[in-house]
DNA sequence: CTTGACCTTGGAGCGACTTCAAGGTTTATA
DNA sequence: TATAAACCTTGAAGTCGCTCCAAGGTCAAG
């Protein structure tokens, strides 16, 4: 078997947009592929259409291209130790954390004032009062 | 007192970068100021430095620019219903409740893969297993 | 009078795409 | 067989909200 397929092709397989594929190429996250010989079209293999989707999954969870890189360059050296991926996967999960935090404050703060809110004009807006600095105004 | 000020000066008092100062004139969120004579210095009033911390505080609080640019026009008409600031409000809250949701979500995810892996070679990795397609390598 | 801290402008860079324009190729249909 | 629709190609620009830089002008302190 061992299809080729166009880059569309590729792009429905692997769940990722077509200019997607060519920017990651572009970016040196995936090798350039092989060509047709009358079209220049770009030609995947199911070899290359699961790094596609092992990109998108990653990208999914949230990890940075530079960590998908380095990802994928573990996975083409079998007898390396996971240490790394576990560290990346530790270091994301915290960065993960730190965004909840942030958003969960920022939450508060913002039910806080759309309770406060009770109609009226904008003067007297208890929300752009919230938000004005020294000023009820 | 009205106290002139430059932008450096205006920057340490709003809290904002004399740069973001410089942006948000060229996007048209703030008014072009007023300069000096001799040295073509922009010039800020407090009350100009008030609406810098406004614009910063809306931004910290995570709304979009172009919520703030509106937010600004309302505070400048006093009379109208506070309705379309409770709006924003909402809406906003509702957005960083889906961002809450989709990074918990990953959070678990993560979490799991993070569990599972015992350690071991990039061959038996749980968490690049986790991520690959259809594939245990 | 020099040093250093400030200010000016325009433009590039960041991350990770997304969209566009202007063409070439292939495939399906009439 | 002609042609239209659907695909592919490239390079470049746009998105968001800054952030940093270079090359120069200005100003206050010593």
């Amino acid at each position: 078997m061992n299809a080729s397929m166009t880059i569309g092709e590729a792009a429905a397989a692997s769940g990722m947009a077509a200019d997607n594929i060519r920017y990651y190429e572009k970016i040196g996250l995936l090798a350039k592929p092989s060509r047709t010989a009358t079209g220049n079209y770009r030609t995947y293999t199911t070899a290359e259409v699961q790094r596609l989707s092992f990109i998108r999954r990653a990208r999914e969870l949230g990890f940075p291209i530079e960590q998908v890189r380095e990802m994928l360059d573990l996975t083409r050296h079998h007898e390396r130790d996971c240490a790394r991926v576990d560290q990346l996967t530790h270091e994301h999960l915290q960065s993960i954390d730190r965004k909840i935090a942030d958003l969960t404050a920022l939450r508060h703060e913002l039910e806080g004032m759309l309770t406060s809110c009770h109609g009226g004009t904008v003067r007297e807006c208890r929300i752009l009062g919230a938000i004005h600095p020294g000023s009820s105004n």
